[in-house]
RNA sequence: GCCCCGAUAGCCCAAUGGCAGAGGCAGAGGACUUAAAAUCCUCCCAGUGUGGGUUCGACCCCCACUCGGGGCACCA
């Protein structure tokens, strides 16, 4: 029966091209059938952009997401686990001027390449659902979501200063800019006051923030914390301010009212239009203008260096303190920012440091109203902030915070004065871009009817053929100069209108892409109620921790508009969500430049796809980052053909009975398959390959040393480490199943049942304490009863010895684990 | 500056508050071999970053600190 090739070594190059066309035709990983009776499972892996070929970090991110979605299956879950292309973007516009040619070959260039790679890498794709973002049947959908969001008011356009990359000659979301530089290219984040779209994800705020509890414990905590910061919700009060000789009061956020006694001074953006207002007509406004020209020149770099020194104009105005009648100074500075709360604050410099600063800096009065306990701020420069007594603050006096923030709150309130409110460090959504490949805006801009959605008839809106027009950023968009695709009759009347120019940012693609994949060949609609209904929320998401902002809260956001649109019955995408590390190579991250780049092609060639996958999956927990030059491939081909090599020494038949098999090696087996389950399914799929690995050592050793290859519990112990590798080691695993006279596919051959029976162990050693250290082991019956193992314990000569006739004081019993004598010393 | 996470053997990492070691890498020795490779077997190595506390008992819980990693950063 054994060939020549089975004595040889093992041959992983020659398994991987056994077995791919094989799975080709069986597809195991097929997904949707309509008879198919197994309960849904959705895995779904963060898609690819299509850069080149795949690379370390896919490696890594998609052999984690496969041993999730192979367990799944094994487990008789109908699993979808499906995988596109997020196709859209800068990288493929960059190539395609360097090279002068249209980015879609650029890009379906490179699909075709990494498309080929993820086949050999074996994950458990099904390949039925493929799409692509650029594709026009895709990005259709991306247009009718923006017309929706726009027919509720939630697409907008407004005049503001926004991030601008000079290099990429485009704007940034907030989200983009990484410590004031452009997170693509790093270069230095400028303003530029643009007219631009915006989604009104701000409507979203509280939503978002309050939903994360239903995904407490399931998300890792990090992103959670990430998020949280990045709405960054705060409670307090808006104020109204009369200012001496203007009209209309100035509202401003605080959130310390319970400090408004303490206000000497009132502060301004400068470079809001408050300010400009505030300054038109007065001795100042030059001043003024000159400051808010240093302002605006200054760099998102310096305005982040938050040791500068503060910086003002006197208006030469004054606003009056509702509660006690003051005058105080009006200021403009640049350490209040204009889009965020009123843009004008009442400043306490006793209480915030920020106030303080620019007080010091100004020779502006401090005036303490909490007692604290802490140093007079006005001696030692540092803002108090702590709890206390209010005082110097009329009815508030005596007050803690709490009680004073409430009671001034309420009298606010009914004078009229102000009322509680909260503010969000969260902007709106910046979502057009001036470059080429990219979703077209679907808006007609019409003289007479202003924005005109484009009819949905008509779309997709295909983007203008990129033959003829010039790529090159020039801080316009490219689309501009396709004029006979600009000019174009307004669709509600007739009027020559142009079309926006501006596509989407890529972020918009995959924000829904997961409510896709179920539908991804219907026609008449992104997606149908009935395929969501079946397969979403996500069940698993598997993704880098770059995205725990950008992607993870736009996608939320669409979720919450989508099911406010009563297209979707959930309201949050992802039911549980996995970060990966990322892969390293001497402790940093892998670059070219670096000249620490690892080739993933070389790595396969070297090692086979099961010894890479093995080596990722092995190297530590999921979320830590792999140092490549910790882990050895080499350790895992031995092990994957230790392994293998078992499934040769089995001589017992399939379907051989187990029950009769050598009774330890059966426990080894059950054990093995029970720690393994319990190991993946929190995650630590670390854990899970040493069980495994420990199963191959003992069956090893019951097939040299022990019951030998004829039992039938070692041919039960090579189909169980054959099953379990199957969800990182597919090739060996399939080629294992076939040695031991099994059809294919392995990967639904089922997890084996573990029988509870197998858990127990016949004996435990109980451990025996006195005042906590070791002094005595004893065998025992894992059933043993704490009156019987404390008696056993006590019984014992060493014990009796070392009590020397003490009496205990106390005695723990943890039957059948331990027992703790408690004697005086 | 604020917030979060981590620190266990030469290295990567395990350990529901109950024997610090599951697994691997590296290293040493042995068996097999004419020899080497491969394979198999055996072995070496830390008392858990530091200092306190809680507990019968602490890698695990609490407090303070050191170091490392990450996030936010003039958000009133």
């Amino acid at each position: 029966m054994t060939t020549e090739r089975e004595h040889a070594a093992y041959d992983f190059a020659y398994v991987q091209e056994k077995w791919l066309p094989v799975w080709d035709k069986i597809e195991p990983f097929k997904s949707g059938r309509a008879d198919d009776p197994r309960p849904k499972k959705y895995v779904l892996d963060m898609f690819p952009y299509p850069s080149g070929d795949l690379h370390m970090g896919h490696a890594e991110a998609y052999a984690l997401g496969d041993v999730i979605a192979r367990y799944w299956a094994q487990k008789g879950f109908n699993v979808m686990h499906p995988i596109g292309w997020d196709a859209f973007g800068l990288p493929a516009e960059n190539a395609a001027i360097k090279r002068n040619e249209d980015p879609k070959i650029w890009t379906y260039e490179n699909i075709a390449v990494q498309k080929a790679s993820m086949r050999r890498f074996a994950c458990s794709f099904d390949w039925d659902r493929v799409f692509n973002t650029c594709d026009p049947e895709y990005y259709k959908w991306n247009q009718w979501l923006f017309l929706q969001l726009h027919e509720r008011g939630l697409a907008y356009r407004k005049d503001s200063a926004v991030n601008w990359c000079p290099d990429c000659q485009t704007v940034l979301a907030n989200e983009q800019v990484v410590a004031g530089l452009c997170e693509r290219c790093d270069s230095a984040v400028t303003k530029k006051k643009l007219n631009q779209w915006y989604f009104k994800i701000t409507d979203y705020a509280d939503r978002l923030l309050d939903d994360m509890e239903q995904l407490e414990g399931k998300w890792p905590e990090k992103v959670l914390m990430m998020q949280r910061n990045w709405i960054g919700r705060s409670t307090g009060a808006n104020v109204d301010f009369q200012i001496e000789g203007m009209p209309d009061p100035v509202t401003i956020y605080t959130t310390r009212p319970d400090t408004l006694y303490g206000a000497t001074f009132f502060v301004v953006a400068a470079d809001s239009e408050l300010a400009a207002k505030l300054a038109a007509g007065t001795e100042v406004e030059k001043e003024f203008k000159q400051y808010l020209d240093s302002v605006k020149a200054a760099s998102d770099i310096d305005r982040l260096a938050t040791d500068r020194p503060k910086t003002g104009v006197f208006l030469q105005r004054y606003a009056i303190n509702p509660v006690n009648g003051e005058k105080l100074p009006i200021w403009a500075s640049d350490y209040v920012l204009a889009d965020y709360g009123t843009g004008a604050i009442m400043a306490v410099p006793a209480h915030d440091q920020r106030d303080l600063d620019f007080a010091r800096a100004m020779k502006l009065p401090v005036r303490v109203v909490v007692e604290t306990g802490e140093e007079d701020p006005n001696e030692t420069g540092v803002a108090t902030g702590g709890d206390g007594k209010l005082v110097n603050s009329g009815s508030l006096n005596g007050l803690s915070k709490a009680e004073a923030i409430a009671q001034i709150n309420a009298q606010l309130e009914k004078d009229g004065l102000g009322k509680a409110a909260r503010n969000y460090r969260l902007r709106d959504w910046l979502v057009s871009r001036q470059r080429y490949w990219g979703t077209p805006i679907p808006i007609i801009h019409c003289p007479k009817c202003g924005e005109v959605g484009v009819p949905a008839d008509q779309l997709p809106l295909l983007l203008p053929d990129a033959a003829g027009l010039d790529l090159k950023p020039i801080g316009q968009s490219p689309l501009a100069a396709a004029t006979d695709w600009v000019n174009v009759a307004c669709p509600k009347c007739g009027t020559a209108a142009m079309r926006d120019t501006d596509t989407m940012d890529t972020f918009v693609d995959s924000s829904w892409y997961y409510l896709r994949y179920p539908s991804s060949t219907n026609h008449n609609e992104p997606f149908s109620r009935t395929d969501v209904d079946t397969w979403l929320p996500v069940d698993q998401y598997v993704g880098g921790v770059t995205h725990a902002i950008l992607h993870l809260l736009y996608s939320r956001f669409f979720t919450k508009v989508l099911f406010d649109m009563d297209m979707v019955s959930f309201n949050e995408p992802f039911t549980r969500l996995l970060n990966q590390g990322m892969v390293l190579m001497d402790g940093s991250a892998m670059s070219k430049s670096r000249g620490n780049l690892v080739r993933l092609s070389d790595e396969l060639a070297n090692h086979g796809v099961d010894a890479i996958r093995l080596s990722m999956v092995f190297a530590g927990p999921p979320e830590d980052d792999v140092d490549w030059s910790d882990v050895s491939p080499a350790g895992s081909v031995k092990f994957l053909t230790r392994a293998w090599r078992l499934s040769g020494d089995v001589t017992s038949k399939p379907g051989v009975d187990f029950s009769t098999g050598d009774i330890s090696l059966r426990k080894a087996t059950h054990k093995a398959l029970h720690d393994a389950a319990f190991a993946v399914e929190s995650f630590r799929f670390n854990v899970a390959i040493a069980r495994v690995m420990e199963l191959v050592n003992a069956t090893r050793k019951a097939v040299d040393s022990g019951c030998g290859p004829a039992d039938p519990a070692v041919r039960e112990a090579v189909e169980a480490t054959a099953i379990m590798l199957s969800l990182v080691a597919p090739y060996t695993a399939e080629e294992m199943w076939d040695r031991l006279g099994h059809q294919p596919a392995i990967a639904l051959a089922g997890w084996p049942v573990v029988d509870e029976k197998l858990l127990v162990a016949d004996a435990v050693e109980a451990v025996i304490q006195i005042n906590g250290k070791i002094k005595e082991r004893l065998e025992v019956a894992p059933t043993i009863t704490d009156a019987e193992l404390e008696a056993q314990a006590l019984a014992l000569p060493a014990i009796v010895a070392e009590l020397a006739g003490a009496t205990p004081v106390k005695i723990i019993t943890r039957a059948p684990k331990l027992v703790n004598i408690v004697i005086p010393n």
